[in-house]
Formats: C-alpha cells, sequence, structure tokens
DNA sequence: TTTTGCTTTACGGATATCTGTAAGGGATTG
DNA sequence: CAATCCCTTACAGATATCCGTAAAGCAAAA
C-alpha cells in the first residue's frame, strides 16, 4: 500500500473525515494534509527534492477564497504543476463536482487515476479508489457512469462553451464573431440560437437565465 | 455539557470528521449522525416521543438528490419540522453557503442558535458555536460580519426575490404581475429594470445573464 | 408653504432574445 | 444518379432586454 500520501482539501471537518478514515482503514504510514493548494504544492516539492516523494495526491477542485493571496486557487492548477514535476505521483480527485465533461478531461488532460464524487458513500469510495489506483487501476464514483451518457442529457465541448460565454456576459452575436476568429465552426448566430434553444427543450428551461442558473446550480458550467 | 446530538449531514468525509471531533473534543454521552433529512427526523421524532429528545441539531443546508425519495430536501425544512414539534431543541447550522441575507433568515425566521459557514477553520468554529449555544448564546462565524453590512454589495430581501424569479425564467413583465397580486410595492416593470441595471453596476455585470451567473457562482441566489 | 431629494412610474428607442420558415451543403444510402 | 437525412445558415417577426429621459409621488427640511 502507499506509504506517502498528500492531502489538499480546504473544508476543515472534510479534511479530518478523510484523514482519519486513512489512518484508521488503511495502514498508511504517513498522511499529510493541507488546507490550501499552495502549502500542499510546497509539501510536494520539498519531499520531492528530498528524494521522498509522495506517492499520491488527494485533491478537492475548488478552493475557497481566503485572505492569504495564493499562486494557485484550484485543484486542477494544482495538480498540473505536480505532475509536471513528477509523472510518477499517482492522483484521486476528490471532488463535489458531478459534470462528466469536466471529469472526462481531468482524466484525458490532467491523466489524475481516479475520481471519487463526494457524496452519502464517497469516504468508503475514496478508499476503493485508493486501493485500485495502487493497483495501477482507475476509479470512478459508480453513480456517474462515465462513458454511457445513459441517463440524463449531456452538454458537449461547444454547448459548454457557448453556455459559459453567455454566463459570462457575451450576446449571441460576439459568441459567432468570436468563433470565427477562432476558426471554430458553425459558428453562425442562427446555429448558435438553436443550439441553445434546444438546450431549453432538454432541461427544461423556459430561457437563457433559467438555462444558465439551473446548469450552474448543477455544476455543468 | 450536550448529552444527546443529533447530526445531519449528506457528505460521508464531512459527516464523519464533525463526529470524530465531537467524540475527542467535547465529552459527548451520545452523537447520533445522519444522512439524509428524513432519517434524521425519524431520529428525532422517536426520541422526543420516548421522552429522551436530543438538545441539539446540527445540520446542513443543501442535501444531495438520491435515488431514494425524499420528503424533506433541505435543512431548512428538517428545521422547520423539528422546531415545530420541540421549540426547546438547539440548532446548529453547519453549511457552506455565505449569503448573509440567507443566514439572517435563519435566525429570524427558522430560530436558529448558530451558524458556521464551512471552511479552513470550521471544526474549531463548530466547537465553539456548541460550546456558546450550550450557554444559551448564539454563535455565528466570526468571518461573516453579519450586521456590519461593511464590505461588498448586498442585496435586499426585494433584490433577491426579483433575481431568483428572473433565474427561474420569469420575465420582467411576470415579475411585475406577480409582485401587483401579492400587493408588494414598488411593482412596475420600470422599477425593476431600474433595480436590475443598478445591480448591474454594483456586481460589475454586462447583462443579466452575466449578472445571475456571478450571483449562484457567490451562493446568493 | 415651498424646496429639496429620493423613489417610483411611464414611455420610447436601440438592441438582444426567441422562434418560426426556408434554403443550402455535406454525407450516406439505395 | 437521385433520395434522404442531418446540420448549418439566412432571414423575419414577435417579444424581451437595456437604458435614457421625464414626470409624478412622497417625505423631510427650510
Amino acid at each position: 500500500m502507499f506509504k506517502k500520501i498528500l492531502i489538499a482539501e480546504d473544508f476543515q471537518d472534510t479534511n479530518k473525515g478523510i484523514v482519519e478514515a486513512l489512518e484508521n482503514r488503511l495502514q498508511i504510514e504517513f498522511i499529510q494534509e493541507e488546507l490550501y493548494c499552495d502549502k500542499a504544492y510546497n509539501r510536494f516539492k520539498l519531499a520531492y527534492e528530498n528524494g521522498e516523494p509522495y506517492e499520491l495526491l488527494i485533491t478537492d477542485l475548488t478552493f475557497k477564497e481566503s485572505h492569504v493571496t495564493r499562486r494557485l486557487t484550484s485543484g486542477k492548477e494544482l495538480i498540473n504543476i505536480v505532475k509536471n514535476i513528477d509523472q510518477n505521483i499517482k492522483v484521486i480527485v476528490n471532488s463535489m463536482i458531478d459534470n462528466t465533461v469536466e471529469i472526462n478531461s481531468l482524466f484525458t488532460e490532467q491523466k489524475i487515476n481516479g475520481y471519487v464524487c463526494k457524496g452519502r458513500n464517497s469516504l468508503n469510495e475514496l478508499i476503493n479508489a485508493i486501493q485500485e489506483v495502487y493497483h495501477n487501476r482507475t476509479f470512478v464514483s459508480p453513480q456517474l457512469n462515465l462513458n454511457s451518457a445513459s441517463s440524463v442529457f449531456e452538454m458537449d465541448k461547444y454547448d459548454l462553451m457557448i453556455l459559459k460565454d453567455l454566463s459570462e456576459g457575451y450576446t449571441k452575436k460576439e459568441i459567432s464573431e468570436k468563433l470565427k476568429r477562432q476558426n471554430i465552426s458553425p459558428n453562425s448566430e442562427s446555429t448558435i440560437d438553436k443550439k441553445v434553444s434546444k438546450l431549453f427543450d432538454e432541461f427544461g428551461a423556459k430561457n437563457t437565465h433559467h438555462l444558465i442558473a439551473k446548469l450552474i446550480k448543477q455544476g455543468k458550467i
């Protein structure tokens, strides 16, 4: 089993819950917990340079702002910089985000090894994930059904981009121009209109305000 | 100190973290943890009817949906129904919501005794809150500054209602009609226009889409 | 009472949205 | 080749938004 694990999680109660479980239910020799991405990175780097690297990083994705000025503000940034230094470290993400597009990109782009979605069984799942990852397998919380887009409607990257832009205050005309500049097709205002209208039906929204609100609340944007 | 405490929190890791801290740092004889509002309510009711009521309820506000059909879906509902049966029970809310309007209304309407905002020190704050509430005082996470509307722009209840309706897909015309039916004044479409435009400036939003997205992400809606 | 200041309201014009219809462009199939 | 399907695009009309101006209402101050 892993001997050195690093945990980055900003909620103190959650953090303690994880540490407690790892100490009691797995025989981990050394567990280091941190509440800030920056501090976690410093721990990682120091250990790496001393030739005693962490074998596993367990991190959240979102971290609250604080009075302390921070270089790293999200778990994704932390993973990127850590993986850039140590390609061998294993990474498990423990977050409440359940947007499958987002999670898929963590596996393909950040090359994470496991994803646990916070919930009523997530501590058990995390233990499970650690064991799987230790044996060089990947783990994803079973309720997510990553590859089978079976259950509900899902947005592709294109839809996601449009909705993100809309939620940032861009008009459809501006988005159309932006897509043309970036040579992304389709890019007509009309098509954007259609795409968004389709999403109204799929998500049961009355208009764009409603759709944006729903998607943000669902953590999809 | 309290002898019987009931905890309602749906994230397993957070739940365990809280229980662990209460067991180790306070001498609580009996702690019951539940992952569902409904189950917490059942525990509460049974104990009350047996003449051995819980003295303190610690609850989250938001609970994830699940396959299990639920009557109670939020901490607010749980508090209402519990307080309705037992006026003596003390309530501490432990949530990540930091919207001061919302929190204030929990104190005035749900008559809660303490509010702890999840974060890097929230476990210590929770211990503190329990001790304060035990001595019949109230507790609010210090970083919140509830009464001093000092720092950033805050919305009053009126603004909040309008933004909530907009985010649910109502047009300003519909909202105007709704306000008139409820005899709430002001209620002209024009005034609603002005109010929203003013919020654009205060929150640095380009349009309504942008404003709604920002406010939801800040947890204000 | 008049003045002043603030909020609410009405209204109009420019812009954006939402929602049809219709036309054009591939790709696939028979 | 034609037929079909699906996606993209153009366009147009109805509705909604954004934003300015101006008038009306109201309360406190002069």
